[in-house]
DNA sequence: ATTGGAATCAAACGTATGTTTAAAACACAC
DNA sequence: GTGTGTTTTAAACATACGTTTGATTCCAAT
C-alpha cells in the first residue's frame, strides 16, 4: 500500500466512522464525504471495504503487535532468571502497551477497542479469520504467559477465565466514552477515562487469581 | 399486538437470524423467507424493522424482568431479617432466572445473550433507549443490591465493576457457542455450555468482592 | 515540451434494501 | 349468503449501497 494523503485521510475517516456506527451502518459515502475524497478513492486505494476494514486494524495492530512481543519477550527474560511470572504484571505490560500505542485521534486507544469490540461481536467473519491468521503468535504468547501465571487452574477454567478477561475489557473499553459520560452524571464529578485501567487491573487480578470452582 | 401464527413465525426466524448475522446484516426478506410468511408480513404486523428488532427482545425479556424481581424482592424480603445480601447469591440467583426463562429454540439463553451483546455493542440508539425506559426498574433493582453487597466501594469503583461484570457476560455469552467448539477441539473432550456459568459466577465474585484500587 | 503511469473525478451500473400499494383471500357475525 | 374487517399476497416503489467505467488531471522522468 502506497503512502498518499488519501489513504490516511480514508482511513482516519473510516476508523471513526465505523468505531460510532459499526462496519455495515457506515456507507462508503459517508467515509469519502468525511475525508473530503472522491467516492471511487476506497476502491482505487483499497480494492473493496472489508479491504479497507482490515487496512484500519493493520494500521493499529501493526506497531501494537511489536510493542507487546517486545515487552513480553524482555519481561519473560528476566523471569527466566527464576520467578514466576505474576498475572497482575501481565496484565499491565499489556495495558500499558495498548496505551503506548501511537494514535491519530484523541481517544486512539478507546476507539480502537470499540473497533475490537465490534470485531468480536459482530460476525464479520473475514475479520476474525485475518486477525486471527495476522496475529496468531502474540495472542498465543500472552495465552503461554497466563498459564505459567495460573498454575492453579485446569484448561477449561483457565480457557474460560481467559474469555472473561477479554469480555471484561472489550465490552467496556468498547462503550468507554458513554460509560464515563454516564458516570460523569451519576457523581457529579469529572471522571477519566484513562483512570478505568487502574480500576480494571485490579478487578481482573482478583477473578484470575480466585480459587477454582469446585466441581 | 395480537397474537397469530405468523407474528410468532417472523419472531422465531428473526430470533435466529438477528443472533447468528446481527441486526442490519439480517434482511426482512431473508426472515420472512425462512419464516414462509410474506415479505409485507413484517411491516403488517409490526410497523417497521425496528419494530420487529424490540419485539424480538420484548418476547424475551417480558418474563425475564416478572422473574427476576420476584426473585430478587423475595430474596431482599428474607435478607431484611437482618442478614447483609452476598454478593454471590444475587449473580447465582440472577444467572438461573436466565436460565429459567422458557424459550423457543433450543439454547434459546445463548441466543438471547447474543442479541443482547449485539445490542450493547452496536450501538443501536433505538433499542438502547428502548431498554432503557422499558427495564429501567429492574436494572435500579439489581444495582441498589449489588451496592448493599460491596460496601467497601466507592461509587465509581462499583460502577466500573458493575460493568466489568456486565462485559464479561454479555461478551462471553454472545459467543459462548463457538467458544465453546475452540474448547472442544482444544481439550479434546466434550464440553458443555451450561457450565460456563458455574465458572463464571466464581471469577466475578472474585472481582467484585477484591479490596479496592489504591488511588 | 513530451510522454506515460498514477491519481482523481463525475457518472453510471447492477443489486439489494425497507416500505407501500392495491387487489385477493380469508374469517366470521348477522 | 351477504357483508365487513382482517390478513395475506404479488408487485412495485424509492432509495441506498458497493463497485466499475472512462475521461480527465496531475506530476515526475525523459
Amino acid at each position: 500500500m502506497a503512502y498518499t494523503e488519501t489513504v490516511d485521510r480514508i482511513l482516519d475517516a473510516a476508523e471513526l466512522l465505523f468505531a460510532e456506527k459499526g462496519f455495515s451502518e457506515t456507507s462508503l459515502r459517508m467515509i469519502t464525504s468525511k475525508a473530503k475524497v472522491n467516492l471511487a478513492a476506497v476502491n482505487y486505494h483499497f480494492g473493496s471495504k472489508n479491504a479497507l476494514i482490515q487496512a484500519v486494524f493493520s494500521r493499529f495492530l501493526r506497531p501494537l503487535s511489536g510493542l507487546m512481543e517486545d515487552g513480553l519477550k524482555k519481561h519473560k527474560w528476566e523471569l527466566d532468571g527464576g520467578e514466576t511470572p505474576d498475572i497482575e504484571t501481565i496484565l499491565r505490560l499489556y495495558t500499558h502497551c495498548l496505551l503506548d500505542i501511537p494514535t491519530r485521534h484523541e481517544n486512539g486507544v478507546s476507539i480502537f477497542m470499540r473497533l475490537l469490540g465490534l470485531a468480536y461481536t459482530q460476525s464479520q467473519g473475514h475479520l476474525r479469520v485475518y486477525l486471527e491468521e495476522e496475529y496468531a503468535l502474540t495472542f498465543r504468547f500472552i495465552l503461554t504467559m497466563v498459564k505459567e501465571s495460573t498454575p492453579q487452574l485446569d484448561t477449561a477454567e483457565r480457557f474460560w477465565r481467559t474469555q472473561f478477561t477479554l469480555g471484561a475489557m472489550a465490552f467496556t473499553m468498547s462503550s468507554i466514552q458513554p460509560l464515563t459520560d454516564i458516570l460523569e452524571n451519576k457523581q457529579g464529578s469529572k471522571a477519566d477515562p484513562e483512570k478505568v485501567i487502574d480500576y480494571l487491573v485490579p478487578f481482573l487480578v482478583a477473578g484470575l487469581k480466585a480459587l477454582p470452582a469446585q466441581k
